[in-house]
DNA sequence: CCGCTGACTGGCCGATCGGTCACTTTAGAA
DNA sequence: TTCTAAAGTGACCGATCGGCCAGTCAGCGG
């Protein structure tokens, strides 16, 4: 009667979860063999067959709890945006800070988007992106009825720009901390504030003033 | 004396690179064996082995010709920009059609940056982005010299946002075709022609007027 | 105390992995 | 025509792959 979807999970099955998750999330799917998972769980191989009927239903377990919890979390960052600077910068920040909260769980999922395209529990993925780029894109919406935002702008542009940076923000940051010039690389707030700022005011200089 | 860095490569080896760069891009190092390269290739297991003294060697040869045609193209474009504006389009067209050029190509690099990070053959890719990268910083930084870009904005961000832009565009194109509210999945040119326009201006309603 | 169930294990399966070896075939220079 | 070097091959190697199986063990309701 509590709770009829969570099948109570034995810390085993947490700890196999666990393993996989950090693994499956460095090397990919192909890259990490159960033998690997089992052994960093602690446990021996047959057992993590004993929890989970195979490699691919493993893998999809773990996409689904990272899934789930990267869902959900941004939609009340909106509810409570009063102009379209001030929603956009609590999204890309909520955004930002989501993805930085637990890495392993991000770049799985971030992968998932950029990378599986279709195959292996690509819906999982597209289903939860999807979800949160609909929110994003409905808060430039809202904010084209009031005339905050140009009306010529589709406003699924610039959600999928914010959404783009941050993941490739957020994706590379080993690559991009070793380019010189890419001083903000390990300020992800700097780096966010001025993401809203270019996508809001754009980069050209005003023809009469700005702000 | 004519050509002593390209060791004439014959035609089983090509087949080889070839059969391995269209492998490699959809599955990833780790999901693919040298025996479906060998067939794919026409040729026999041991015969790879011939070409290539490892799997890792193979690899790093495919993304070494991958990179070497993604670099350069980019420089002579920004000879001729006369604005910033044209010099961002002409940049933005020139990066994506480069892309859209060879699938496969740009499949192999773009994860190389978005996912090896460190890893397998990880620094050619870093020195071909970096190049690239630095190009565009210099075109915005160089507009900022000329007061068309805002003095208050890293020329850093905006060169970042746009090979960021470009590259989720092109590495998820399959899942945003599936997204109903992101029409110009299909259409290029009209989607770099967006992207220029809301870097350049931002998507806020200016203040007085615009363009 | 029994009997059942789920967690867990060692050992094994056939297949495939990356890689090696001895060998044959081909092609061009002499 | 002969010699040589590269191209290409089939068979094989030990290791590891995903997966299966028989069985042990602890806990628990009866």
């Amino acid at each position: 009667m509590r709770d009829d979807l969570t099948p109570p999970i034995s810390a085993g099955e947490q700890g196999i979860l666990d393993a996989a998750k950090e693994l499956f999330s460095e090397h990919g799917f192909d890259g990490v063999s159960i033998n690997a998972i089992a052994a960093r769980a602690g446990v021996c191989k047959a057992n993590v067959f004993h929890h989970f009927e195979s490699k691919e239903a493993l893998y999809r377990a773990v996409l689904e709890r990272s899934c789930e919890r990267f869902s959900g979390l941004l939609g009340d960052v909106l509810t409570r945006s009063t102009s379209l600077h001030q929603g956009v910068q609590d999204f890309a920040g909520a955004h930002l800070r989501l993805l930085f909260s637990d890495e392993a769980r991000s770049r799985l999922v971030v992968r998932g988007f950029l990378d599986d395209s279709v195959q292996r529990g690509g819906d999982l993925v597209e289903q939860v992106m999807a979800a949160n780029f609909a929110l994003l894109v409905k808060l430039f919406s809202d904010a084209r009825d009031r005339h905050e935002l140009r009306a010529d702008v589709d406003p699924v542009l610039p959600a999928f720009l914010l959404l783009a940076a941050n993941s490739v923000f957020f994706q590379s940051q080993g690559i991009l901390r070793r380019f010189a010039e890419f001083s903000f690389a390990d300020d992800a707030d700097r780096y966010s504030e001025m993401l809203c700022d270019v996508l809001l005011n754009g980069v050209k200089t005003p023809t009469p003033q700005s702000t």
